[in-house]
DNA sequence: CGGCACTTTGACAATCCTCAAGTCTCGTGG
DNA sequence: CCACGAGACTTGAGGATTGTCAAAGTGCCG
C-alpha cells in the first residue's frame, strides 16, 4: 500500500482537530482508490463494508425506488464523506454513488469505526453533524418540491450547484462537472423536457448558456430573482 | 422532582441494553412534563437546550420555510426520541414539535449528552440509527413526491399512518390522533382541497370513512392497490 | 463517418391548483 | 340548554402548469 500523506486530509473538516499522531492513525487504516467517470463507488442495497472520503472529483449520489424511479440525492464535493452507512447503523448502502468525473477516494473498512469512535471523538462528532445537516437539507428540499413551481425549483437547484461547484469561466460561472438535463430533472422532481425548455428560455434571456451536459450561469442575480419570485409570469 | 420509575423506559429501543443502574442514571437526569393538545414542545429556530422522549401521546413535527410554507416532517410515536438536535450538532431546533394530543414527555438537558455518550454508548448508537432511518425515510418521500401522482401519495400516507398509529375500531382501522385534511396535504405536498376530494371519493367507494379530523380505513387492500397502481412517469 | 446519447421543440391534454361559495361540527358563552 | 361563531370540510367551475407523446436536431466518441 502506498504511503498516504497527512497533507491529504489535514484541514478537512472531519480531521480538523486531530493531532499528527491521530492523523497517522487514521491514514494507516485507509487505502486510496481511483474511480473513472460513471463508475459506481458503491451501490444501493449492497452490504456496507467501507466508508469513504472524496479526495478529488465529484460524486453523484442516486436513490432508486422499487419501481425503478430515481432521484439525485446530492452531489459530493472534495473533502466530504460518503457511504457512511456505518454511522447510521445501516447494514447496506441506502443509495448508489457514481463518479461524476474521474475521482480519487480514501476508503476505510467499517471494522475500524468502533476504534475511531473511541479514539477520535471529534471525527465522529463531525460525521454526525454531517448527517444532521444532510437531513435538514433534505427536509428543505421537501418544502421546495411541495410548495414551489418547477421554474423556481430548477433556478434554486442551479444556484445551489453554482454555490457548491461553480467555476469561473470567461462567460460566467460554470458547473464544474458534466450534468445532464435528466440529472437536473432528478434533482428537482420534474422531467428533462421541462428543464430543457426552461434552460432554453433562460438562454434567450441571457441568463445562462447551455451545452451538452453543461450549464454556464451568466446572470446570477436574475436567476436569483427567478428563484425567489414565486409566480412571475414572463412572456416572450 | 417526582421519582421516575424504570418501568417507564425499560423495553424502549433506546434503552434496550441498559442495566438497572444505567437506567437509574438516565432517569436521574430526566424530568417529565405534560403538554396539552396543540401546544408546542419546542419551536423551530429556538436554541436547543434539551432533548425529549415521548412517553405518551403523539407529536407532529413541522418545518416552516422562510416564506411561511409548512410541511409535516413526521409524527412521533410513544417511545420515540424527538428534538435530538444535540446528536446532530445543531445549535437550534430544525423544526417545531406540536402535541397532536395531550402528551407526556421525558426531558433531558443537552448538557448531559457528553456523559451519556461516554457512559451509554448503546443509547447513542440507537440515537444515531434513528437519525439515519429518518434520513432514509425522507429520501423515500422525495422519491414519492417526485414520481407519483397525488392520489398515490395520499393513499401511501394513509397506509403509513395506519401502520404507525392505526387503532382498530368497529368500522375499520382509525388513525389514533386527530388529523385534518390540511395535515395530510402537508404530508404529501398537495392542497387540502385535493385531499378532501380524494377522501370523499374513497368514502363513496367504501374504502374509508371520514369525519372531522378523523379518517377510518375500512378497506386497506383496496387502498394498497390505489397506492401501487400508478401511471408511471417513465421516459424512453 | 456512423451511431448513440443528449437535447430541443411542438402539439396536446390532464392533473391538480386556485378561487369561490357554501355546509357541517363542535366548543363556548350567554 | 341553546345559539353562535370559528374552524374544518365539501364541492363546483375554470384554467394554468407541466407532463406526455412524438419527432427531429446536434455534438461526441470511437
Amino acid at each position: 500500500m502506498p504511503n498516504l500523506d497527512k497533507s491529504l486530509i489535514a484541514g478537512l473538516p472531519p480531521f480538523q482537530k486531530l493531532s499528527a499522531d491521530e492523523m497517522e492513525f487514521v491514514l494507516s487504516h485507509a487505502r486510496s482508490a481511483r474511480y473513472s467517470r460513471d463508475s459506481a463507488i458503491f451501490s444501493q442495497g449492497e452490504l456496507a463494508q467501507s466508508f469513504f472520503l472524496l479526495l478529488s472529483g465529484y460524486v453523484r449520489v442516486v436513490r432508486t425506488s422499487p419501481e425503478g424511479d430515481q432521484v439525485v440525492v446530492r452531489y459530493i464535493n472534495e473533502g466530504e464523506l460518503l457511504g457512511i452507512a456505518i454511522a447510521m447503523g445501516t447494514p447496506t448502502y441506502p443509495a448508489t454513488a457514481v463518479a461524476a468525473v474521474d475521482c480519487i477516494v480514501l476508503i476505510w473498512p467499517n471494522a475500524i469505526w468502533p476504534q475511531m469512535q473511541e479514539r477520535l471523538p471529534s471525527f465522529c462528532t463531525s460525521t454526525y453533524r454531517t448527517i444532521g445537516t444532510r437531513l435538514q437539507e433534505t427536509h428543505d428540499r421537501i418544502l421546495e418540491i411541495s410548495n414551489e413551481q418547477v421554474e423556481q425549483r430548477v433556478a434554486r437547484a442551479l444556484l445551489r450547484l453554482v454555490q457548491q461547484a461553480g467555476r469561473k469561466s470567461k462567460d460566467g460561472i460554470a458547473i464544474d462537472f458534466p450534468i445532464s438535463r435528466q440529472d437536473i430533472a432528478e434533482m428537482t422532481g420534474t422531467t428533462l423536457h421541462s428543464v430543457s425548455r426552461l434552460l432554453s428560455g433562460w438562454e434567450d434571456e441571457g441568463i445562462v448558456r447551455n451545452g451538452r451536459q453543461k450549464v454556464i450561469i451568466t446572470d446570477q442575480p436574475q436567476l436569483t430573482l427567478i428563484a425567489e419570485n414565486r409566480r412571475t409570469r414572463r412572456k416572450a
